[in-house]
DNA sequence: GCCGATGTCCTACTTTGGTATGGATCTTCC
DNA sequence: GGAAGATCCATACCAAAGTAGGACATCGGC
């Protein structure tokens, strides 16, 4: 029986931030740090305004932050999870069976009977199969056939699966 | 029949970067840079060295970087696609059923009288219904197990299920 | 036109399925 | 302890299913 489920699909997204991120953040500062050290006392400083070092330095720190920005997102993209229904074949027959066997008044041993017989077995196979006489298989079916109100096994196997007696 | 099928699984992440994030940025970073002159020529400059300042414009514009730059990423997050194996219910039966006709070689008649079957009729029943006698009914059945290799009626509809000739 | 597949029908026979009836244990429940 | 139900087995008989082998008609393809 096919019913209606829900399914949650979850998506763990980016990477875990590690130890070395944080040194390679740290080198790239020192390294900007430098090269400004370098232009400040070799060539521009002496020469432009402090409003103009300013600017370079704002501009290469705000590079700098958004590609730690990135980083730091990409490292904590979060799972998304998403409810989508879907309809799937729902194993609740095990207990929609249960409880139309105990309905139907069928017995264990009919119902096993029964079970053979939906796999085509003849009376004789049925006998063999669960070490009983051929006697005992009629006298089981023809217990299994007045409970089920039918007359022949195809009927009885037919009713028994509308039922939800065997899957 | 419940065959396996694949479901794509898509998700759109995060906005649109819009034109007046463009002018959000540019109204910080001028905020920043008043902030700045307004630090410089009021308190502190007189007082510390460049270095120092230059070491607050860093930091600032480092931290404006990085939201910059997470709500960059933010805007471009892109759609993951997630390809889900899910058993489902797929109703290709009807073609499955031809095909499977087809290959099993029995005829239309034959499939008429296999239905019956499987609804629990017997032969006489199976002829009252489809108009014809009762030995053309055991013909069509013996010639159908011949073809199903099976030697019952209720084998052959069980087998007849398997092959997927019948729901 | 012939052949093969299909569909129809038949007789005669064997096998399997199903009913009726009765008896024997065994467990469970009141 | 007895009633009820489940399980097991048996015999006898009838009904249904299935096999074997043949006959005849139709229709479409080669």
């Amino acid at each position: 029986m096919a019913n209606f489920a829900t399914m949650e699909v979850g998506r763990a997204q980016g990477r875990r931030s590690s130890w070395w991120s944080v040194v390679l953040y740290g080198t790239a500062l020192a390294a900007l740090i430098l090269l400004l050290k370098y232009v400040e006392y070799h060539y521009l400083l002496r020469d432009l305004r402090v409003e103009v070092y300013i600017g370079v330095v704002a501009v290469l720190f705000t590079a700098l932050g958004i590609w730690m920005g990135t980083k730091y997102l990409e490292g904590r993209r979060q799972v998304e999870m998403v409810t989508i229904p879907v309809e799937a074949p729902v194993r609740v027959e095990a207990v929609d069976r249960e409880e139309a066997v105990r309905r139907s008044g069928v017995s264990g041993r009919e119902l096993e009977v029964l079970e053979l017989m939906a796999e085509g077995r003849s009376n004789q196979e049925i006998a063999d199969r669960l070490f009983i006489s051929l006697p005992t298989v009629k006298s089981h079916s023809s217990n299994l056939f007045t409970k089920l109100d039918v007359k022949r096994r195809t009927e009885a196997v037919h009713k028994a699966k509308s039922l939800g007696l065997i899957p």
